[in-house]
RNA sequence: GGGCGCUUAGCUCAGUUGGUUAGAGCAUCUCCCUUACAAGGAGAGGGUCGGGGGUUCGAGUCCCUCAGCGCCCA
C-alpha cells in the first residue's frame, strides 16, 4: 500500500520518538553522566534549523552547489550514494571476449559487463601499449548496435587487464566517468535508476539491426540483460569463446544488495578537497591539529582525505530526512532554473520546500510555468550529524555557550566512521568556523562476537546490553567493556562481566569489614607496613590518573584492580587483627586503644575511600552505594584522588625502610605460609608451629617491621631467620586437633 | 597493490624510554565452611613471547626479513 512522503515522515517521527526513548532508557541504565539537559536529536526542529542554515551558509559561500553529474545509484534503495557509503565486494563475474570492428580487422575487447556495449562511447588503451598505439585516433564499430565509437590512449587503462583495450561507458564504473568527462565524450545511458534497460535507444544507434537488437533487452534488469546480450553475440559471432569466469571487486551501498549503477543527476555537493588541492591540504592539516587516542588513528583520517576523488554527495532521494532548504523558479517553458535556487530567510528556518512557499511567492505557484518547485531531496544524515557541536551548543542561537565551549575538547566515536562523521564534521568546522571542532578524538574499537567476528544484523549475532544489565548489573558490563582498550577491538565476554561483578562484590564486603573498624581516615599513620600499603596506593593514584588523562580507561582499571586485589587478599588479611584489637575476633572496640590499633584503622579507611573513588568511573553504582555508606554526597561529586592526601600524617620516616621491599618481602612469606597448609590439605587458620625464613638482611628488617601481621594472619607460633638468596620459608605445622 | 594495526599460557589480554627467573584474569585441577565476603578463600599445573636474521654485555621490547590475521583505502 503507498504511503504519501506525510504520512511516511510522521511515522518515522513516531520511530524515531521510540527509539529515542529506548536509547535514553539504555544511557541512563548505563550510568552515562550525561547532562540530559542538554538532550538533543539530530531531527529536531532545532537540529534541523542549525542544519538548514549551515547549508545555506555553505551555499552563499559557493561550497554548496548542485550539478547534473554521473552518480553512483543504489536502484534498489533508488537514491545516490557517497563515496563514503562504498564498499568494494569481491563478486563473481567473467571476461566476455567481444569483437569490435576496427579499420583493419577485429579489435578485441574483454568486459565484465557485455550488457554496456549499446553504452559504449569509445575504446581506451595504455597510451605504450604497442598492441593499439596504431588505433589511436582511428574509430570502430561496435558489434549488434553498429555505433562508431573512437579509440583513445590513456594511462588509466591497464595493459594486463583483458586484452588491454577496454570499453568506456557511460557508465561502468567510476574509471568510465574520468575518461569520459576528460575525453569529453556522448552521453549513452541505458541503464535507468530501476536497474533496467531504458526502453528507448539513444540516438546513436540508427541501424535496424542495432535498433531490433536493443529493443531485445529494453525494460530487462541489468542482469537479464547480459544474459541476452551474450546470447545475441554468441549467435552474431562476435563473441570469442566462452566467458572467463573470475571474480572481482564490485562497488555496492553498504546497505545495498545490488551492485551500484552509475546514473546521470542532478546532485547537492559540499566541497570536502576531494576536487580542491588546497582545501584537501587545509583539511589535512586540521588532522594533525588534534590529538587522536590512540594517535596511529590519525592515519586512518590522512589516507582518507587524501583518497578522496569528488566533493561530497549530500542530496539523498529519501523522504524522511532535513529537506535541502531551496526552490527552483520555473521558467515559462516549464524548466526549472537550477543555477539560482530560491534560499528561505534565516528566520524562517526550519523549512520544508514541498510544502512551504518561497518568499514573492504563493503555493498556487507551486510546479506551474512561471512559478515555482521545490527541491525534492534531503540530506545525507551525515550533513546534519557534522554539525553535532554545533547542535549541542547552540551555535545558531547565539546565547554564548558555544562561544565558550567550541572548539570542544574530545569526540568520541568508532573507528570505523572517521571518514564519515568524523571527518564530516571536520569538513564543516573548517569551512564554517576556519578551526578544528574539538581538540582531540578519542576512537573506540568494535565489539565482535565471541568467535571474533564482527556482528551484524544479517548474521544474528549482534548482543544488546540490556538483558546484560538484567543478568550482571550495569557496574560488571561497564568493566568488560572498560577492558576494551582505546582503538582495540574487543570480543563479547560475559566471562568479563561475571568477574566485574565478583569485583562489585567484593567492594560491597571489603567497605563492610573497614566500616566497622570505625576508622577515622585523617589519623597517623605509625606503623612501617600501613605506610608501605599507604604508599603502594599513592603510586596507584598517580598511575590511574595518568592513564586517564590519556584517556586510557582500560590502564586505570587495571592499574586500580590489581592493587584492590592485593589490598584485600594480603593487606586486609594481615592487619586485620590489629585493627580489631584482639586475636580471637571477639566484639570490636569502637575506639582503637592502641596507636598501632589506629593505624591500621586510619590506613584501612583512607584506602578504602580512595578505593572506592578510583574505581566509581568505571563502577558507578555499586561505588556510590558503599560511598553512601559513609557519605552524605555522592562520590560522582567528590575529589579525585590524590597521592598527598594517600601520605598525610604519615608519621614513619620513609627513609628508614624499604616499602615496596617490605610490601613484596610480606606477601612472598604469607604466600609460602598458604601454600604449606594448601598442600598438606588443611584449613588456612591452621597453626604453624614455625616458620623459618631464609632471606638477606634488608628483607629481615623489613619483615621485623611487620613482625605481629604477619604472626596474625599465618597463625604463626614461632618465626625465626637465617641468612639466604630471596625469599625461602620452611613451615612446619602444627599437630592439627 | 598502498596505508595502519595485530601475532605473548587452552581463551582474553597486560608487559610504560632494552635490564633479575615473562605476568594477570578466565578456564582446568587440588584443597579449605575462615569470625568482610562460599555470589567466598588458598594454591598448582600451563608459554621456545608467529618464523628467521641482526644490533647489544643483555631483546617479548630496537632494526631487517618472511609468514599469518584484521581494518581502511585503491
Amino acid at each position: 500500500m503507498p504511503v504519501s512522503r506525510p504520512n511516511f515522515i510522521e511515522l518515522c517521527d513516531e520511530l524515531t520518538a521510540q527509539d529515542e526513548q529506548v536509547f535514553e532508557d539504555l544511557f541512563r541504565r548505563l550510568g552515562l553522566s550525561v547532562d540530559w539537559s542538554l538532550l538533543y536529536t539530530t531531527i529536531s526542529e532545532y537540529a534541523r534549523r542549525t542544519s538548514q542554515q549551515a547549508f545555506l551558509a555553505n551555499l552563499a559561500r559557493g561550497e554548496a552547489y548542485t550539478q547534473e553529474a554521473p552518480t553512483l545509484w543504489d536502484v534498489d534503495f533508488g537514491t545516490a550514494v557517497a563515496q563514503a557509503e562504498l564498499e568494494d565486494r569481491e563478486r563473481p563475474g567473467a571476461y566476455h571476449a567481444v569483437a569490435f570492428q576496427g579499420p583493419s580487422g577485429n579489435v578485441v575487447i574483454e568486459t565484465t559487463r557485455p550488457e554496456l556495449i549499446p553504452a559504449c562511447v569509445g575504446l581506451v588503451a595504455h597510451p605504450d601499449d604497442a598492441r593499439y598505439t596504431a588505433l589511436f585516433g582511428k574509430t570502430v564499430r561496435s558489434p549488434l548496435f553498429d555505433v562508431e565509437v573512437g579509440v583513445y590512449p590513456h594511462p588509466l587503462a591497464q595493459p594486463d587487464k583483458g586484452s588491454g583495450i577496454a570499453m568506456i561507458c557511460t557508465f561502468g564504473d567510476l574509471t568510465d566517468v574520468i575518461w569520459w568527462r576528460e575525453f569529453n565524450l556522448p552521453t549513452r545511458a541505458i541503464v535507468g535508476r530501476d536497474g533496467r534497460i531504458v526502453a528507448e535507444p539513444h540516438a546513436a544507434i540508427t541501424s535496424d539491426a542495432g535498433r531490433a537488437a536493443y529493443s531485445s533487452l529494453a525494460g530487462k534488469s541489468v542482469k537479464q540483460a547480459q544474459a541476452a546480450i551474450v546470447e545475441l553475440l554468441r549467435t552474431s559471432g562476435d563473441l570469442q569463446g566462452e566467458p572467463r569466469p573470475i571474480t572481482h571487486p564490485v562497488k555496492f551501498y553498504e546497505k545495498g544488495d545490488r551492485p551500484l549503477e552509475i546514473v546521470t543527476s542532478r546532485q547537492w555537493y559540499i566541497r570536502n578537497g576531494g576536487r580542491d588541492e588546497q582545501l584537501r591540504n587545509d583539511l589535512l592539516a586540521r588532522g594533525d591539529e588534534m590529538a587522536w587516542h590512540p594517535d596511529h588513528m590519525r592515519h586512518r583520517y590522512a589516507n582518507w582525505v587524501q583518497g578522496l576523488n569528488g566533493d561530497w554527495l549530500i542530496s539523498r532521494q529519501r523522504y524522511f530526512g532535513v529537506p535541502i532548504p531551496v526552490w527552483y523558479r520555473v521558467g515559462a517553458d516549464g524548466q526549472p532554473n537550477y543555477g539560482a535556487p530560491l534560499v528561505p530567510e534565516v528566520n524562517q528556518l526550519p523549512i520544508d520546500p514541498s510544502t512551504d512557499v518561497p518568499n514573492g511567492f504563493v503555493a498556487a505557484q507551486r510546479g506551474v510555468a512561471g512559478g515555482f518547485i521545490g527541491d525534492p531531496d534531503v540530506m545525507d544524515t551525515w550533513a546534519t550529524s557534522s554539525l553535532t557541536p554545533q547542535i549541542a551548543a547552540r551555535w545558531v542561537d547565539g546565547d554564548g555557550l558555544f562561544d565558550r565551549v567550541f572548539p570542544m575538547d574530545m569526540r568520541p566515536q568508532g573507528h570505523d566512521i572517521i571518514r564519515t562523521w568524523l571527518f564530516s564534521t571536520m569538513v564543516r568546522s573548517h569551512l564554517e568556523h576556519g578551526t578544528i571542532p574539538w581538540k582531540r578524538a578519542t576512537l573506540s574499537g568494535w565489539i565482535l562476537d565471541p568467535d571474533r567476528k564482527k556482528m551484524s544484523k544479517s548474521k544474528g549475532n549482534v548482543v544488546t546490553p540490556i538483558d546484560l544489565f538484567d543478568k550482571y548489573g550495569s557496574d560488571a558490563v561497564r568493566y568488560w567493556a572498560a577492558s576494551a582498550r582505546p582503538g582495540v577491538d574487543t570480543a563479547f565476554s560475559e566471562d568479563q562481566m561475571a568477574v566485574g561483578r565478583k569485583l562489585a562484590n567484593k567492594l560491597l564486603n571489603v567497605t563492610k569489614f573497614v566500616l566497622g573498624m570505625n576508622g577515622n581516615a585523617d589519623d597517623a599513620i605509625t606503623v612501617p607496613y600501613d605506610a608501605a600499603m599507604l604508599s603502594r596506593l599513592a603510586d596507584v593514584v598517580r598511575d590511574a590518573t595518568a592513564a586517564f588523562d590519556d584517556f586510557d580507561y582500560a590502564r586505570a582499571l587495571e592499574r586500580t584492580e590489581a592493587f584492590f586485589w592485593w589490598f584485600c587478599d594480603d593487606y586486609v588479611e594481615l592487619v586485620k587483627t590489629r585493627a580489631y584489637g584482639n586475636a580471637d575476633g571477639g566484639v570490636v572496640m569502637e575506639i582503637a586503644t592502641t596507636p598501632e590499633q589506629a593505624s591500621a584503622r586510619t590506613a584501612l579507611t583512607r584506602a578504602l575511600g580512595t578505593l572506592q573513588r578510583l574505581l566509581a568511573p568505571h563502577m558507578p553504582f555499586c561505588t556510590d552505594e558503599v560511598w553512601s555508606w559513609w557519605h552524605d554526597s555522592s562520590v560522582h561529586a567528590s575529589t579525585w584522588p590524590t597521592n598527598a592526601e594517600c601520605l598525610a600524617n604519615v608519621t614513619v620516616e620513609a627513609s628508614s625502610y624499604d616499602a615496596a621491599l617490605m610490601l613484596e618481602t610480606v606477601s612472598a612469606v604469607l604466600a609460602e605460609v598458604r601454600r604449606a597448609k594448601t598442600e598438606a590439605k588443611v584449613s588456612q587458620r591452621a597453626k604453624v608451629e614455625s616458620a623459618m625464613v631464609a632471606c638477606d638482611s634488608t628483607r629481615r628488617s623489613t619483615l621485623e617491621l611487620a613482625r605481629t601481621d604477619l604472626v596474625n594472619a599465618g597463625n604463626i607460633i614461632s618465626l625465626d631467620f637465617s641468612e639466604g638468596d630471596g625469599v625461602a620459608v620452611s613451615v612446619t605445622l602444627a599437630e592439627q586437633t
